[in-house]
DNA sequence: TTGAGATTGATAACAATTCTCAATCTCATT
DNA sequence: AATGAGATTGAGAATTGTTATCAATCTCAA
């Protein structure tokens, strides 16, 4: 089985570039992160263990990694852009809390079939799609009830 | 019947702000184009009528006009940030085109209940949603098969 | 008509991202 | 292992999209 890991050094081979180090470092922060990050955020991780590396590289190194097929870059409506996993990540969905930020991954068979028949009924053809609910997550209203 | 300029002049008396010239007349050149412009094309539009008014007050405006409740800020992943019509609009998902760019306004009973569905899943309270289903088009289908 | 306060246009400031380039690194070839 | 052509890097400059600043101007209630 591959690991996400070979899949990007394969995928930087495949394109001519070379394997650099900060290429891998770098891969390893955003593969240990767990939540959606912005750059910032993966650039003090990676400032963390490796001082030198800059940013321009941490930027650089994302696009090829989303390249790889390994990340999606996550517009959210609070005008903050975030690395998702998509490596054995199934296509998802956003729940996304208003107050805290938080982000909840949800998958539904049923809304994949609609979209589908949407698009059937003006013959376009599906090839990216994405859906975001913003709202208040179950922890945020607990909290407001209490006030 | 009130109409969108009503709307926007009692809004903005609501605010105890004034009604000047250049917000009228940028609202009308808003009211006019049917596309979903960025502010760009927007600020093109207002001053080929009225060449004095600046880029910030074309933001300035167009911001109070998304209060208003007439405009809705959409960001579209090709990172453009478009302006549609939310006036006698009723609440709707895109279909984006990524040869052409064009943008065609779905909406969906079946779908809007699907997002509650998920949304009570996880005791979740929905205050805004978007969707966006990105590809291709009938027309650029057609023009594709003939190459 | 007046004037307090809001708005405007031009431009400066700002934040996010990309570009530039000399120094350095990578890796296929020897 | 050493070489060198070409890719990559880090630092900072440049660019882009947006917001803030401020003196001049406009709005509208009195």
């Amino acid at each position: 089985m591959k690991t996400a890991k070979d899949i990007f050094t394969e995928y930087i081979r495949s394109k001519g570039m070379l394997n650099s180090r900060q290429r891998e470092q770098i891969l390893d922060v955003f593969l240990e992160t767990e939540k959606h990050a912005t750059i910032n955020e993966l650039y003090e991780l990676v400032k963390r263990k490796h001082p030198k590396i800059g940013l321009a590289t941490v930027y650089r190194t994302m696009e090829i990694i989303c390249e790889a097929g390994l990340a999606r870059k996550v517009d959210f409506e609070d005008n903050t852009k975030r690395y998702e996993h998509k490596y054995k990540h199934q296509h998802h969905h956003h729940l996304v809390c208003v107050k805290c930020g938080k982000v909840i991954e949800i998958t539904s068979g049923k809304l994949e079939k609609i979209q589908q028949e949407l698009a059937k009924k003006h013959n376009f053809t599906i090839t990216k799609d994405t859906m975001e609910l913003f709202g208040i997550c179950k922890s945020c209203k607990r909290k407001e009830k209490k006030n």
